[in-house]
DNA sequence: CATGAATGAGGTTTCATTCAT
DNA sequence: TATGAATGAAACCTCATTCAT
């Protein structure tokens, strides 16, 4: 047993930090946040409570970060090449990567959806949606004015809507939802 | 120095469920069902807790009434003339209406939305939202296959699943979202 | 619908105040006092709560009534001709008595026998106990001490003792204990 | 700061449940079951209510571990040494044996005799009390048999009743009842 | 005499958080 | 770093009692 070194503390730390964000992110879809107890976050991911206090100020810091980590990979979704012409090939990736991970990780979706209605909460982290949300929402504007279209501003707005409405239903019947033929569907809308 | 009539009684009591029901209503929908107090509900109603225990076995049954109240709405909103010609004017009135109803009593909807992906909470209702919701579908697909469509089933999925979205985008933007512009955008698909 | 005449009311006050006592003491028997409420009783007795503040001052109150009237019986139970000479056969008589209403009436045995170990409730109707069984207790030591027995206290108490403890355990099993059996066991110890 | 070993947390946890149970028990002999609240334990026991939930599930659950450990010693009280030969004598030690623990401990017979009646309580032990006391009971038929009775069935159930009869009108009464003289006086029924 | 709506205190239970080790 | 005992506020719910009619 000799003392760990400093690398060590790190990875230790970081394996547990990615053992608790994945274990809440998991229940928290499943049962709701405000319906999981940190009790039981820490008895699925086999720690102590107290453990989890050591890396998370409170639930809510949790949440958020737990939240933070997902919104993260939706800033880089939207690759554009070139921002002053935005191609059609480039917004269907962004969708066809919306729709992979919505099966891949349909975890955070699930949160994503049920919190989205509440204010007080989604206020947590409000600004790293607005963010990562505002520029999508930003290229896909300029996409369709580039295109001539009349009213990108309502058109960028119909496209995200109906994604969402997509990925909502697909998680409420995922072995029912016909989700490649829908998203087929969208690819022709745009 | 009588008792009251029983009709006197019965109108106290519908008066007070009402009371209860729309300001549970107005409450779960801006924080969600769970974190909504039941000592918040009889605040906002300026009435005692047991009192609402009085006219609901518990929380969870309140919820349950909450909702039954406003899914019966939907039973009769897609009114259908003649079963084997179901024409488009009816489901675009449909579709009018729940955007109506959606400006008009947002509430119902927000709860909807925050609810619909937890499992748990959602058997609740789930006898009622499978009888309302399953005849509005097998209508559309109905519609779908009277004109001819390849694959009515995935049009009508389609068609649920983006007035569904635009709906929760317009919750989450009340004043930004071109709901009037999006409408007409979905008329046009039909 | 002619006023009610003063007799007119007075039956009916009587009859209501025997329906909920009757109704009272066959729940608190079942379910035990602190567990029966008084609607349980109102809903049982198909009258509404406020009519039985009418004639009972509290839940308490209604509880000593309650008892009271079986109690009372207990105090004719014992019937003694002459005070100096005591007969084994009124002894016998009383236990005999004591078996019958045990058979007749075992709701409040069931309550006594619940109720006898908590000195707060006991408290109730601590005087009336006292005043009924410490008669019964001093005319079954007046026959012993007739009889010449050493120790005629404790005699009795062994006799009311048994006797009890006979009643509780039949009332635990009413169908598989034998209680014609040790009725005869007990006249024969007398 | 290494946390404490799971020796230290079990001793922690044993002696906490220790002190609860016998909290409990007491104030449950006291005052009854349903009339002693969760607070009044804690209180009693000087810790917070919430810690009774770490030990306990519920407030049955309480109770039914209450009740269990007591009835644990039952099992082992009419002690025999040939089950084809009980001795009078083993009988005698197991009267003793009730009446010694009658006195040193009559919180749990002041318990056991104001639940004994009331059926839905009695279920959370009821497995527990039919083992313990269903074995007890077949040895005194065996002993009653083996002494060539009659009836020993009736015989072993008038030994138990009297002898809960005698507990019961005790612990009425602790000063003044002759517990020493009505023991010898069932010794001598045997 | 009779009703049941209404209250509020207090009951059981849950849980985020703290802290000694 | 890691544990889980401990707390206390607040959740859901029950119920004896009051009172207007």
């Amino acid at each position: 047993m000799s003392p760990r070194t400093k690398q060590q503390f790190k990875k230790i730390r970081n394996e547990k930090i990615e053992l608790i964000k994945n274990t809440a992110l998991k229940l928290f879809a499943e049962n709701g946040y405000a319906s999981t107890s940190i009790s039981k976050i820490a008895n699925n991911a086999k720690i102590s409570k107290g453990l989890i206090y050591n890396y998370f100020e409170s639930k809510e810091a949790l949440l958020h970060d737990v939240m933070f980590d997902s919104l993260k990979d939706f800033a880089n979704a939207l690759v554009v090449e070139d921002i002053n012409n935005i191609k059609k090939k480039e917004i269907i990736q962004f969708i066809d990567w919306s729709f992979n991970t919505l099966k891949s990780n349909p975890e955070f979706y699930k949160l994503y959806f049920s919190l989205a209605q509440q204010g007080q909460i989604i206020k947590l982290f409000e600004e790293e949606m607005h963010k990562v949300f505002g520029e999508l929402f930003e290229k896909i504007i300029m996409y369709y004015t580039q295109k001539g279209e009349k009213n990108p501003f309502t058109k960028a707005r119909f496209l995200i809507a109906i994604v969402d409405g997509i990925g909502a239903h697909y998680l409420l019947d995922m072995e029912g939802f016909p989700l490649e033929e829908t998203r087929k569907m969208i690819t022709e809308l745009i």
